[in-house]
DNA sequence: CTGAAAGCGCTTACAG
DNA sequence: CTGAAAGCGCTTACAG
């Protein structure tokens, strides 16, 4: 196992100083044309690459980002955490990606040891509100998704967003319709819900009224198998004509209660998730969801940690419906 | 933004040197008890956090682990990157996870990234068959699931595995069937194929000769759907009676492709999977696959990272097959 | 424009 | 058992 080249090494195959190499490594305009050119040659030949850690020691900078998302086997968040690395790339920037498990303790373990490692930047899509990180951090911190402490959040206008859904149900006719809602104690789950809300009580204000029931629950599969098992069991002139979910994963699993019941969708019954994961348009019959632009956030979130600005503001995205088979007229 | 504490100011505080510092920090016997307290006091008073950086500049060693997979957004990847936080975690090591897009130049450029980074191992399941990588490596590396260059190889024993599908279908009464192949460029797409052909061969041998079919695609949903629209365009009498898929993800596809053409799954067809993604049981009907045993892979992976060994041997671990909804008894 | 030198925060022989 | 000192590989004022 040969010793890697150093600086030193270079300089001396280049006949200057090691401080004439590191200018020369940082791309720095001041060095005479005829010594560049020696030093380059020297790093080719002795095949030199920077020790990316004694760089780090020194300036106490590195070009990593730190990625933290609640759950990588969440394929919205999968999805989301190969958008980030792709914003990042672009910039030359590598990033570090850590799952929370959902894991408050978890989440703090991560950030840690971002910061022990001196990242230049965190984005995390938070799977807690956040501890009372120390007001004078050294490095920018973005939210992504799911507000972390009071960090600036990227995020999809997630009640704007779900207002298209109750727009949708509410236009073909739905007038019986159960919610199948995140964690109430998470942001994004209130405000799905709200915004869901808020738009079908507006309807129902100036037109039909509808009835809603609202089930609490997590954003994974199993939750909204669960949820859609026990609303589907009423009786089929109790039982609400459509389902909305506040994630793709809780709508999948309604699909699954649904069939399972031999209830029909969409004939009898219409189900729409959210998020648009690349699953949603081959379950069977195809999900009508609402997307979120998932490009866009990563874009934006990194775009914000590289502006440095600890003021960062808030941004928020717009989503759209994407309506596909799931859902139709409802037919009594 | 303060100045973070270091062992000079823990000596100073703790009234010692900074090697005597350094040596409780490492957790050495040799440190008499007094001297030792004095020192715990000191840190947790001054709220001192090594720097990471720093130790690795100095002992080229750090506890992270490098973890290259080809898709993060591919559920089985994503399932593996979660085990393998968790092994690494109970060892006390943390991961960096960086996804390839299956594409070979990003899998070097990330290798070359944690190489710089000085990892103490980097586990990669492979998205080509790796470059040439310098005998001399620093740093144990293993290949999981897909073999990179020549570092020893942790997977499922995917012919044996595959194997047990073919027995599956054929003890079904399946006579002509489908195979929806992976890349025949990966190692693991011919292991599956082969595993599976093989065995189907010897039990036509035997009794019933089978009609087999051999599709070659990628892994994805789309390559699925796609492949499997084609086979079953063919006259009823004429299209296979089961479809078995290199994955799940595959797998899937090919429920949806015949969902649109109005054959019932699994009265008309059987299809199934391989990987056994936690979709496999909520897709309609539940998915017929081979699990692969993904903690046990990771547990191990992690395992002979530690060994440290460079010269561990190929470890393969036998999958087993999880029958459902999606595949019944041949009826015509 | 370039070199000599200090220093980032650790660890680890080397003495004692 | 403990301290003083060297050194990991860089970058960056400071002179010149």
């Amino acid at each position: 196992m040969r010793r890697m080249p150093t600086v030193k090494d270079v300089a001396e195959q280049a006949g200057v100083s090691v401080g004439t190499v590191s200018r020369v490594l940082a791309g720095e305009a001041a060095v005479k044309p005829a010594l560049r050119e020696k030093v380059t040659d020297a790093i080719a030949a002795l095949g030199y690459r920077p020790n990316v850690t004694a760089r780090a020691l020194r300036t106490s900078k590195t070009d990593v980002i730190g990625l933290i998302v609640p759950d990588i086997t969440n394929p919205f968040f999968a999805q989301m955490a190969a958008s980030i690395e792709s914003a990042a790339m672009q910039r030359k920037h590598t990033v570090m990606l850590a799952s929370s498990h959902n894991d408050p303790e978890a989440e703090r373990h991560h950030i840690s040891a971002f910061l022990d490692r001196s990242v230049c930047g965190i984005i995390v899509a938070a799977s807690s509100q956040g501890p009372h990180l120390p007001g004078d951090l050294p490095i920018p911190i973005i939210s992504l998704d799911r507000r972390f402490a009071d960090f600036p959040l990227v995020s999809t206008n997630h009640a704007q967003a779900a207002s298209l859904m109750a727009d949708h149900l509410y236009g073909l006719g739905h007038r019986r319709i159960a919610y199948i809602a995140g964690p109430p104690d998470t942001e994004v789950g209130r405000l799905r819900q709200q915004g869901f809300v808020d738009r079908l009580r507006r309807l129902g204000e100036t037109g039909e009224a509808v009835d809603l029931t609202i089930y609490p629950g997590k954003f994974d599969y199993e939750s909204g198998e669960m949820i859609a098992r026990e609303v589907l069991s009423l009786a089929p002139d109790k039982r609400p004509t459509a389902i909305a979910a506040a994630s793709d994963q809780q709508a999948i699993g309604a699909l699954r209660a649904a069939s399972d019941l031999k209830i029909d969708v969409p004939r009898e019954l219409s189900i729409a998730g959210f998020d648009d994961i690349s699953l949603a348009k081959l379950v069977v019959p195809r999900l009508t969801t609402v997307c979120q632009p998932v490009e866009k956030l990563a874009m934006r979130a990194v775009a914000l940690l590289f502006g440095g600005s600890f003021t960062a503001k808030d941004e928020m995205i717009d989503g759209s419906l994407i309506a596909r088979g799931s859902t139709a007229p409802r037919c009594d």
